[in-house]
DNA sequence: ACTGTTATTGCAAAAAGTTGCAATAAGGAA
DNA sequence: TTCCTTATTGCAACTTTTTGCAATAACAGT
């Protein structure tokens, strides 16, 4: 069984569907294997699939991160990049090259207890990013 | 020395001016005490100053972050609100009624250093928001 | 394989956010 | 107060993101 349609029973048994559209979208994310912005994703997709268009990236988008299969960030411009769900992981990014590092999400695990604890909250999901200087940044100043 | 006049001399310490916009926008942001959208924003101050246009909002806003007076937030839908900048916090927002609580930044201080020793960042700032169920909506489930 | 239900898409239009550039005005210096 | 420099604004055009709705197509059931 193929990875795509592996993710199509997953969809299915929650009643919804897989289409070209979102195979095709999972496939660019996924041998991008980077975030990518809507922007860039569209520009991808429509040259495999001329018909597509921009709502129907967004939506899907939208769609593959509430069911798990896709993951949104932010970088700081206050827009969202996306990148294929795999291990639950943060950033933290330099402000002045753009390079950046992955934190993973146990190190937010006692973080998250202590929120819960103090607030009553059960806590879901999180968007964070952390954002400094890179070590090499660091020396020009 | 009012509350406008200790902005103006602080913007104009570091070569910026104070202006009637950024002065308006900073007034709506104090005297709403919450959070509001770019659009909420230009939809207020509209009303006041008619020649005020959109590219002025944004950048206003962009221009108030970078100087420390105003900072975002994130609600989840990607898009940025502002808030007046207070003592630094984050927040805590329920997925369901859409509450929220405030999250002391002194709660991440340790994380933060931790982060520090194991990547070699220093951190500056950072976009963080907790998304989970408030006491009340938990009950529904 | 065929049929019916309805999730999903494309289209069109609107809303939100961005960019380049010429005109304006803040505020330091004379 | 007046002049000069240049940070900032408004305008116009553009890109990105969202929304409503009718047409399409996935797929469960026969």
């Amino acid at each position: 069984m193929s990875c795509g349609s592996l993710y199509a029973s997953e969809l299915r048994a929650r009643g919804y569907r897989m289409t070209p559209q979102r195979m095709l979208i999972l496939h660019i994310l996924h041998s991008a294997g980077t975030h990518l912005s809507p922007t860039e994703i569209f520009a991808t997709a429509k040259k495999e699939f001329p018909r597509l268009t921009e709502p129907t990236v967004y939506r899907t988008l939208d769609f593959l991160t509430e069911n798990g299969l896709v993951r949104p960030a932010h970088r700081g411009n206050g827009h969202h990049v996306y990148e294929i769900a795999r291990h639950e992981h943060h950033h933290l990014v330099c402000r002045v090259c753009g390079g950046e590092v992955e934190v993973e999400h146990k190190v937010l695990a006692k973080l998250y207890r202590e929120l819960e604890t103090a607030s009553g909250y059960r806590l879901t999901d999180s968007h964070v990013t952390f954002f400094g200087l890179c070590p090499g940044c660091q020396k020009g100043d």
